[in-house]
DNA sequence: GTCAATATTTTTGTATACAATAATAGATTT
DNA sequence: AAATCTATTATTGTATACAAAAATATTGAC
């Protein structure tokens, strides 16, 4: 743990936009900001340039910081990327995948089940993020790994409007043991495909996804 | 044109890094590069924030900002992440792409082709990152199309090493107009072989890239 | 009353000053 | 002489002060 200002800062204001506690737009003020947070502006304004890098701030020179949600398109395009990812992620895990990365794989999702039935939803989220983030490790490929895992963690509040509709949660964890099973298989189109299917806002997860968006506090851009 | 300080900055260290200038595990000095730079502190901190945004530098608390150029093994898999990007651009775009979009298309390739004809290698440069940068936005999704710029970007140094080699030059402008015609077809995984064993490293050019990244001034990690 | 030009204020960008942490060198002990 | 603890130095992190740019308000002309 670091214990530079500036870190907390960022996790903090991270936090108040992915919530939507910032509403989209919105200009954040460095004087006010840093009196809330107890701190001058120099930790401020590193936090927005890390921020601005992950794409969740805009930095207009000389104008300031803007909130930046993505819209109902941006979204779309981003699980496109994602889906595509971690099919690839997949597709090279059923080449390399090792005996230990399975058996870790099936721990989680045993523990996915089970945190489920227990409506234990935290926990779910703690063993659903631990899944996907064997699975990117599992491809050997180390920066396809760091890549897919910044974008799965830039896209976490969407999956979890997701998550609320009804019958896709229980869907979602059949589908974690199909992809487990063409892993064990080791077929590369079966993983991949299970994979996009997993991921990819398509059919009804479409309207879904619209209708869960709407409802988020967040302002059309 | 930004006129920030920090924007110039950041600009220079990451030409500084991409072209060797500032080997592999260097401490870069606020001081010493703040006089060299006649500027303060503050602006050099902010382009080290950016720089290690994408990747080029490791900023290490209370410690310092120390260059990461990416060893032989990152920079497969980046290359890697590469092809796939580029790739599903490509399938993408075989779906969604422009007669506008296949018209400038073709204009690059031909741009291309004449640059190298007349040994102009800068303006092949251009050409060809007109070329890609084209392709991604023809994939119709601005969030896969940014994504394939940076990565296409933080490779340049590398691919300039490739380029390098006897016969590759041509080998890849003929490897252009597979691709333009496969698109214009608009078959979907031709598109996506062509652009895999375009951007690839693999087989003979493993071995390429491996000579030339012995060459290159970088000090392994 | 509306528009435009100018003055004022506010806000960002940069420089500098200070504080905190880590690296280094030197002294002391075994 | 080697190791360890301490004092010193150097370097990063943060706060504040100043400069530059943009936004706003005010004044004047039409």
């Amino acid at each position: 743990m670091s214990s530079r200002r500036a870190d907390s800062v960022r996790e903090a204001l991270e936090q108040m936009i992915v919530t939507g506690d910032l509403v989209n737009g919105e200009r954040l003020d460095e004087t006010s900001l840093s009196e809330q947070f107890g701190c001058s502006r120099t930790p401020l304004r590193e936090a927005f340039q890390s921020l601005a890098a992950s794409g969740l701030l805009e930095l207009v020179p000389h104008r300031g910081a803007f909130v930046r949600h993505p819209d109902l398109g941006e979204m779309i395009e981003m699980f496109e990327v994602m889906a595509e990812l971690e099919a690839f992620c997949g597709r090279l895990a059923a080449r390399r995948v090792t005996t230990q990365d399975l058996a870790d794989l099936c721990k989680t999702v045993t523990a996915c089940e089970d945190a489920a039935a227990r409506n234990d939803s935290d926990r779910y989220y703690a063993e659903n993020e631990k899944f996907h983030h064997l699975l990117y490790k599992a491809s050997g490929n180390g920066f396809l790994a760091d890549q897919a895992k910044q974008l799965h963690r830039r896209l976490k509040p969407f999956r979890r409007l997701q998550l609320r509709v009804r019958g896709r949660l229980q869907q979602s964890l059949s589908e974690h043991r199909i992809i487990l099973n063409a892993l064990e298989q080791g077929s590369e189109d079966d993983v991949a495909a299970a994979l996009r299917t997993h991921v990819a806002v398509q059919g009804g997860k479409f309207n879904d996804l619209m209708a869960s968006y709407k409802n988020f506090h967040l302002t059309g851009t």
